[in-house]
Parts: C-alpha cells; sequence; structure tokens
DNA sequence: AGCACGCCGACT
DNA sequence: GTCGGCGTGCTC
C-alpha cells in the first residue's frame, strides 16, 4: 500500500480524510496515529484507510507514525466516521474521543522579540504593532495564545512585525498532559548468601542505615522505595549508597493510579428475583445466549428491581467471555452505586469519571484497553471506552439528557451512539428507566426494541414490608388562592410540614428553579399563554415588553385579561430556590434547612457531603432543584413537596410537559423508600394537564397516550427529526441579521431543490438570549431527515449545528 | 489554526 | 496609483 486515508486534526467543516504518502519502510495500519505536515505546520492525524490509489496527484508523506500498534480499532474507526456524519462535526472530533486521555498534543506558536530593538524603530511603528513589541520586550518568548488574551486581534501584527524582522517566531510541541505513572522500587541486587555477608560488613563500617535497609529487602523481596525508606527512616543518600555498592537494584515500575482503592468492597451474591424480575430475565438471557445485537427497553417504576437485573445480565455476558460498559448519568455516578456493581464482581469493575484525575483517566484507558476489567462504569464519555470484546451495553436512566452532549463537538446522544456501537460489535443493549424517553418507547412500540416490564416495587426484606408507591395528592393553588392563601405554601403543605417535623421525620421540597424566566399565567383559571403556531410556552421580555415564541419568533404583546376566562388576574410567574428558602426559614424557625443546587455544590465532594448531612439527620427540610430528584435514598424522608410543577411545564420548548412527567414521577419516587410510607404534595395552576395527572399516578402508560398524540400533531419528534443552528454574537443587531440572511439561505435551497417537508422555523432569538456578551440566535430545521440536507450546504464556521437537539 | 488571495478606503 | 485593513477559502 501507498497512500494512507488520514482524519486531520483540524476544525474542517465536512468530514473528510486526506490522502498522504507513506513512507518506505513504515509499518502502517488503520487506526495507526501519525504526525503530517498540513499546510505550514505539522499536526496529528489517525489513518482510516490504506490504498494504492490516490485521487489528489501530488501527495505529502506522513511526517512520522507515533505508534505502529493501531491506537484505534477497525470498528471504532466506523463509528467516528458515523458520529461525523449523523451530527455533522468534523471527523478528527469525532476521533477524539476515543483517543487516550491527554492524547492529543497541538503545536505551539511562540514570538520573541529580535535582539537589539532601538526606541526609534518603536516610535517608528504604529500604536498597535508597538503595543505587541513592547510587550514581548517586557516577557521576553511568549506562546500566541498568550499574547491574544492580553491583545486583541494581535495575530495580523505579530506578522506585519515578522515581515519587519522585529519578532522571531518558533514553533514548539505542547508537553504531553499525562503519561504512566512510575514509581522506584527497590530489591536486592544478589542472592541471599552473597547478600548476608554485607550486611554484617555495613554495620562493622557503621552504616547501620543501610544495613538495616538491606536486611529489610532481603526479608520482604521487592518493596516500593519511599515505604522502605518511612518504615526504616532512612534518608535518599543511603539508598543511593547501596545501588552505587551494587547491593540493591532501583527499578521503576508503572503503578496504576486506582480510583476505587478507598471504596471498601464486600463481595455480594445475587439475590432472588421476583416473579416479574423473572419474567423480565428470561429474554434476556436468551438473547444474551444467541449473542445477537438485541436491544431491550426495561421499563420499570423505581424500586422495581432494575439493577438486578442489569447485574445478572453482567453475570451472563461475563460468564459468557464478553466484556461489557454501564452508563449512568454524572450525577448518579455516586459510591453508592459504584459500590452496587463495584462489589458483585470484585476488581473487574473500573470506572471512569469526568472527575478522575488525568493521570488516573490515562490508567483506567490502558488498563481497560488491555482486557484487564468486565465491566466499565462511567457517564456519556464512558460509551467511548475502549472495552474489547464487547459484549453487553447498558444505560441506566436511558432517558436522561445528560446523554446528549451540548456543549462542544460533536453534539452525540450517547444512547444513539450506544445503539450504533452494538451494531457494530453484535453487542446487547439494555435501556432502562422508570419514565422512558417518549422517542425509546415509541421505538419499542414499533417493535425496533423488545420491551421489558416491571410494574411493582419490590420488597424489601429487611424492613419485612411490602413498600408502596406514595400517595399523591395534588393541590390547586387556584383555590388557595381563592380562599385568600397568598402564600407559596398550599393549607396541606403546610399542615404536612408541620406533621413531619413534629414527627421528626424529614422532608424535602422541590423546586424547579431554571423557571425564573417569566411565562404568563391567569391566576383564576391556571391558563398559560402559547404560541399559537408552535404551541410552545411564551415568554415575557421585559426589554421589548413583548411575550415571544422562542421557536418561531412569534411575537405580541402582553394581554391585560386572560384570553379564556377575562379575569384580569394575569401574572408573570419566576420563583427560585433561594426566595423558597427563605419563606421556609420564616415559616419554621426551629426547623434545620438545607439547599441543594447548582449554586451551593460548586466544591469536588460538596454533592456527597450535603447528602450525607441530610441522611445523618443533620437537617429537617431539604430544598433543591432538580437535582434532588435522581438517585436520593433516605428512608428518613416521608415528605415531598413540589412546590410548583408550572415551572417546568411551561418553558417555551415542546420537551417541557415531557420533563416536568419525569421530574415528578422521580421526585415522588423519592418518598416513603422506607418503613413509615410516604406522601407527596404537588402544587399546580394547573391541576388538570396530563403530565401532572399521570406523575401524581405513577403512570407512564397515560403520559405516553397524551404526549404522543400531541407529538403526532405539531410534527415533533419522534414523528419528525430536529436540528437547530445557533449563531452568536457580541454585537445584536448582526447577530439578528445573521441569523435573518441564513434563514432566507435556508429557505431557499430547501425551495428550489430540497426536501418539501422540511420546515425552517424562526430564526428567534435563544431561550436565554444573552450569554457572556453574546447575543444568539436561533434556526429549527423540522423534517424527516434535515441532516442530509444541511451536510449538503456549507455553512460559516460560526454557526454551531446540533443535530437531534434535546434542549432549545 | 495559519496563510494566501482578493476586494475596498486612506495615503504618497 | 499603492499600502494595508479584513472577509473568504484551502490545506492531501
Amino acid at each position: 500500500m501507498r497512500y494512507a486515508e488520514v482524519a486531520v486534526n483540524c476544525p474542517l467543516r465536512r468530514p473528510r480524510t486526506f490522502t498522504y504518502t507513506i513512507p518506505p519502510g513504515a509499518r502502517l495500519k488503520p487506526g495507526c496515529a501519525v504526525w503530517i505536515p498540513f499546510g505550514p505546520r505539522v499536526i496529528q492525524g489517525v489513518v482510516f484507510g490504506l490504498t494504492d490509489q490516490s485521487e489528489i496527484e501530488e501527495t505529502r508523506s506522513i511526517a512520522e507514525v507515533i505508534d505502529p500498534e493501531p491506537l484505534l480499532a477497525p470498528y471504532q474507526l466506523e463509528l467516528a466516521s458515523w458520529i461525523s456524519e449523523n451530527y455533522l462535526s468534523p471527523l478528527f472530533d469525532a476521533v477524539a474521543l476515543m483517543l487516550p486521555p491527554g492524547f492529543e498534543q497541538r503545536v505551539l506558536t511562540f514570538f520573541q522579540p529580535a535582539p537589539e530593538i532601538s526606541e526609534d524603530v518603536l516610535s517608528g511603528l504604529p500604536p498597535e504593532q508597538r503595543r505587541v513589541l513592547r510587550l514581548l520586550l517586557k516577557h521576553g518568548r511568549m506562546e500566541l495564545r498568550r499574547i491574544k488574551r492580553k491583545v486583541g486581534r494581535a495575530e495580523s501584527y505579530l506578522v506585519q512585525l515578522s515581515r519587519r524582522g522585529l519578532v522571531l517566531r518558533s514553533q514548539e510541541l505542547e508537553r504531553p498532559r499525562v503519561g504512566p505513572r512510575l514509581v522506584p522500587y527497590l530489591s536486592p541486587a544478589l542472592s541471599a548468601e552473597q547478600i548476608s555477608p554485607e550486611v554484617e560488613r555495613l554495620r562493622k563500617r557503621r552504616a547501620f542505615k543501610q544495613a538495616e535497609l538491606l536486611q529489610l529487602l532481603l526479608a520482604e523481596g521487592r518493596l516500593e522505595a519511599s515505604e522502605a525508606r518511612r518504615k526504616l527512616e532512612v534518608s535518599a543518600s543511603a539508598v543511593k549508597a547501596l545501588e552505587r555498592k551494587g547491593l540493591i537494584r532501583v527499578e521503576r515500575l508503572r503503578v496504576h493510579r486506582d480510583p476505587l482503592a478507598h471504596l471498601a468492597l464486600i463481595p455480594t451474591a445475587p439475590l432472588e428475583l421476583t416473579s416479574d424480575q423473572e419474567r423480565a430475565w428470561l429474554p434476556l438471557k436468551e438473547a444474551i445466549h444467541r449473542g445477537e445485537g438485541d436491544v431491550f427497553l426495561l421499563h420499570g417504576v423505581t424500586g422495581s428491581g432494575k439493577t438486578e437485573l442489569y447485574l445478572r445480565a453482567l453475570a451472563e455476558t461475563i460468564s459468557r467471555g464478553r466484556r461489557a460498559i454501564v452508563l449512568v448519568p454524572e450525577i448518579a455516578l455516586t459510591p453508592q452505586t459504584i459500590s452496587r456493581f463495584a462489589s458483585r464482581f470484585p476488581q473487574r469493575v473500573a470506572v471512569l469519571h469526568s472527575r478522575l484525575s488525568p493521570g488516573e483517566q490515562f490508567d483506567e484507558w490502558h488498563r481497560i484497553r488491555s482486557g484487564e476489567f468486565d465491566v466499565v462504569i462511567g457517564p456519556r464519555s464512558a460509551i467511548f471506552a475502549p472495552q474489547p470484546n464487547l459484549g453487553l451495553i447498558v444505560i441506566d436512566e436511558e432517558h436522561e439528557w445528560t446523554y446528549k452532549q451540548q456543549e462542544s463537538s460533536p453534539r452525540y446522544h450517547a444512547r444513539e451512539v450506544a445503539l450504533k456501537l452494538a451494531e457494530l460489535t453484535g453487542s446487547l443493549v439494555i435501556l432502562g428507566s422508570a419514565t422512558p424517553d417518549v422517542e425509546s418507547y415509541y421505538r419499542a412500540r414499533r417493535g425496533r426494541y423488545k420491551l421489558l416490564e416491571l410494574p411493582r416495587r419490590v420488597a424489601v426484606p429487611q424492613l419485612g414490608l411490602q413498600p408502596r408507591l406514595p400517595k399523591v395528592e395534588i393541590v390547586d393553588m387556584r383555590r388557595e388562592l381563592k380562599e385568600g392563601n397568598r402564600s407559596i405554601f398550599s393549607r396541606s403543605l403546610l399542615r404536612e410540614l408541620r406533621e413531619t417535623l413534629e414527627a421528626g421525620e424529614q422532608a424535602i421540597l422541590f423546586l424547579n428553579r431554571r423557571g425564573t424566566a417569566t411565562f404568563v399565567q391567569c391566576r383564576d383559571c391556571g391558563y398559560v399563554l402559547r404560541c399559537p403556531r408552535c404551541e410552545v410556552t411564551l415568554t415575557y421580555h421585559a426589554v421589548e415588553g413583548e411575550l415571544l415564541c422562542h421557536q418561531c419568533n412569534y411575537r405580541t404583546s402582553p394581554p391585560s385579561v386572560c384570553p379564556r376566562c377575562w379575569s384580569r388576574r394575569i401574572k408573570f410567574l419566576g420563583l427560585g430556590t433561594q426566595r423558597l428558602e427563605e419563606e421556609v426559614r420564616r415559616t419554621f424557625p426551629g426547623a434545620q434547612v438545607l439547599r441543594w443546587d447548582r449554586d451551593v455544590t460548586r466544591g469536588k465532594h460538596s454533592h456527597e457531603q450535603i447528602l450525607s448531612r441530610f441522611q445523618n439527620h443533620e437537617a429537617d427540610i431539604l430544598i433543591g432543584t432538580q437535582m434532588i430528584a435522581k438517585g436520593l435514598d433516605i428512608p428518613l424522608v416521608t415528605l415531598v413537596g413540589v412546590v410548583s410543577a408550572d415551572v417546568g411545564l411551561h418553558l417555551p420548548y415542546f420537551r417541557a410537559a415531557e420533563r416536568t412527567f419525569q421530574l415528578l414521577s422521580q421526585v415522588a419516587g423519592r418518598a416513603g423508600r422506607g418503613k413509615w410510607g410516604g406522601r407527596v404534595i404537588i402544587q399546580t395552576y394547573t391541576p388538570e394537564h396530563y403530565a401532572v395527572q399521570a406523575a401524581a399516578r405513577q403512570s407512564f402508560e397515560a403520559f405516553y397516550k397524551q404526549e404522543s398524540e400531541f407529538r403526532r400533531r405539531y410534527h415533533n419528534p419522534p414523528f419528525t427529526r430536529l436540528v437547530r443552528l445557533t449563531f452568536s454574537h457580541t454585537n445584536q443587531v448582526r447577530c439578528r441579521q445573521e441569523a435573518e440572511r441564513m434563514a432566507r439561505f435556508l429557505r431557499e435551497e430547501r425551495d428550489s431543490h430540497g426536501p418539501s417537508d422540511l420546515d425552517v422555523l424562526g430564526p428567534a432569538p435563544a431561550y436565554i438570549p444573552r450569554i457572556r456578551g453574546h447575543w444568539r440566535w436561533h434556526i429549527i430545521l423540522r423534517g424527516s431527515d434535515p441532516r442530509a440536507f444541511l451536510s449538503e450546504l456549507s455553512l460559516p464556521p460560526e454557526w454551531v449545528v446540533d443535530v437531534d437537539p434535546v434542549e432549545v
């Protein structure tokens, strides 16, 4: 083979490779990492394929093969291509997801002032160039990015300065951020018979420390240098002396940084299955034995024992010689969860976690690749763990939106990637949830997934009780208001809170704070203003004094009377956790209150700290946002109050009802996990809303029926697919103009040769129209395959493309 | 990311 | 006319 097709580490518009000549004698396979010349510099690339023919007349040669052993397996290359095409991202971005942590290295550019620059030369320069040069004279050699941080547009000035010969440029490779950790170990260099007399000889020469150390090593064989020195309190010079005399050997051995080291694991045995679990287990077991890539949707209410089925499936997969990946939401990656898996398969579980140190990530990656672990557990990105001989992928809480990467390219969904990965490796997939994604459930209904149901909670034998689902009460806040209660607590919630505190039990108050943005609601009939075209909630913008649709940019002025009941009590709503905390403290001065939201959980372990404080009953009431809805298991909690179900319900967004249903179901599931049973109170101005009703009855079926009907009627997923295009700019007017120009362009393209079923919605300001000084506008493409339409076009690089967005 | 190319306004 | 600003496009 003469040519290599290489994906290059450069932000390119289209997913594509470049053709390079293979240097004579180089050993190269697909999946190898290489250094390649690209334009004026040398960058990293990954070989995708080898060919004998080049479509390009003049090809350049690969500069260096980083490792003749492939870094990526063929199935990983295929997965990267798929991600790049499906999410319209550069090919290398997709490849980068699978590379070992810290592998990427960039070339850094440095500038330094030329020697002997006089004041005359400086004063003859344009002011900007003079500023840059003075900066360099002050600091000496500087990295380009650092210069750019101090002086905007520094690049062009530097080019001019370098043309005048006033600055010199040089390039250097970025230092690798991580590598294997090597630790010195000591061992005797000679046999025991040879060493024993040496110990005596050292004593005679009054080298007592050396003698002691030598004797210890003779007894222990090999010891970590730092441990030996700590034990005997010997200095480094004693070690050096022994090494010099040829009596001991110092080796630098590779050690693994183990993130599970601090967990005390007690091996556990499989639990006995309930009849429901048994029914779900049979088809799973059969599928694992068949070894084909089936996909199962495991729909089970909270506490129905889904995890036990995951553990069984893992054991069965391992017994057939294959390995597994388990995805859990980032927030659920607690010692509690990890122990659950790690203690069933002691020493066979690896954890990947963004909070691991780069070194730990590096070690885990390499150990995983060499097949040391049967199970890899981690958040979204763990789907890219280089697990050899993969046979099973479990995605717990599959409806969680954190499985979608939003911030950076590629904006992939781990569930969709998992399905593709399973297809490529012939793996089984289990998607588990108490409240499946509407899209997943739709697929299960259509037969694409096999549906397994666990409709009942599992008994907890230690408590000797059959657990019940909590009793849920919906409180109509309109009636509270009519009957003169203007507080944010209904009379029911107040009474229940008081009783809970008196009984020495704990309560959780839940408020989805994202609703500080204001929707408009009638306090008498609960009516919320919505866009007549999109059915999306209208948002009030104080600056313009207008109501606005964040999907299609429909605008209208706020009405003074309710369009449904003619009431004048139209209110702009918004209430945060901070305000709630104040209210609780005022109403219950004797109670200990803890707040748990993003503002108070900045630190590394603050999640666990707050949680353990609450678990230890250091507080009576926990106030929190959606964070508290997940994975919290506190037996003493007997009351859960949802302060306002409306906040999430009326986000300007077609998934608002789904999210609210999921959150309310999860929150309700928090109550009554102990033997005292539980109560849930949901306060709302729209008690008749199907999401609230279905959540109160813990009926996913009821919710799905209504929701899928709405989705069909308003042409939303899963009946269509969406692509979101976002543009941001510091100048509000230019941002809007560019968005309008793009929308015009897209409509023209659609009309001339695009599919007729494609809707171009917007442009409209994004829900949060301004972030860090940048205004944001977006356009939504909706149709059967908007991605295909867009892949034919070339957009300016400032436009951010999000295929199948989960949030708008 | 960098660099070339090409198109417009302030100068010799 | 030319120098130099930056918007656009390409890099095997």
